[in-house]
DNA sequence: TCTAAATGGTACAAATTTTGTACGATTAAG
DNA sequence: CTTAATCGTACAAAATTTGTACCATTTAGA
């Protein structure tokens, strides 16, 4: 089964605690307390976050982190590539073309960008605010 | 960086292999020459394959592996579930809703369904031809 | 009817990845 | 100068993915 991985998901959960107090900064640890979630683990996430300019990190005593813009502005891509790494769904995708030992045999060189793309693009069309604002379309043809 | 399985990789490799002699009956063993992938796993991709309807097997001696529709029928959703089973990106959606140890305080309960959607929407709208059909369109923006 | 060729299913060991944690360095407020 | 907090790195444990093997079942052909 596909997926990412729960540093993401814990991403997105850490993220929406911090946009509920918008502006103001907070603590790893008032998050993991928020959140129940493991305090180093917290930490982790929050400091790639900040790597990647999601949220704004301020050290020292009384620090801690806050956003760095609005949820509108906050694309899933942009936190899964924070935490995960670029999206590129298999290894061929990855190290530049032509790399595999395979290639020559290889059917489809290079036809996974087309895949890759599409996912991104689905990623990046979902931001952290349609996350956050209660449910109210979404009622979805559930495809098997 | 989120991918998903090499099987889901080989799946398709394989699949464009048995395309090109579309009609006619393959043996693992055969495809394995023609790909360079080692037998028993093609054997198992197939195997998994076959259970999905994406192709169709005949037992016994001159047996073998030969498609079961046409490449423009076959979605990539449709090989990724095969191998890897369903899609669903975090733990949460997988098992039904409000399952999670965390769900009284988690603030986006369900959210990743639109997620979900949206990267299966994606998964859906390329087929196995797109993969296979020469690069032609496609040099889309890179976002980084 | 018997044998050879092939898939079907299951089980399992190894390798890789993900996950969670810890520790010391650095920074800033009071 | 002390305390509170992040930063960075490194590492052990757990979970998943991978690759392989083995045996049962099926079918074509002699």
């Amino acid at each position: 089964m596909i997926r990412f991985s729960k540093l993401a998901d814990y991403a997105v959960v850490i993220l929406t605690t911090l946009y509920k107090q918008s502006g103001s900064v907070m603590s790893a640890s008032e998050i993991s307390n928020d959140t129940r979630l493991p305090e180093p683990t917290v930490a982790k996430v929050l400091k790639l976050l900040a790597k990647s300019d999601i949220v704004v990190s301020s050290r020292g005593a009384q620090g801690g982190y806050k956003i760095a813009r609005a949820a509108e502005g906050v694309r899933i891509a942009d936190i899964v590539i924070a935490v995960d790494g670029p999206v590129s769904l298999t290894a061929c995708v990855e190290s530049g073309p032509n790399d595999c030992e395979y290639s020559c045999a290889c059917p489809i060189k290079g036809r996974w960008e087309l895949v890759n793309t599409a996912v991104k693009s689905a990623l990046e069309s979902i931001t952290l605010a349609d996350m956050i604002t209660p449910n109210i379309i979404m009622k979805k043809e559930r495809v098997s």
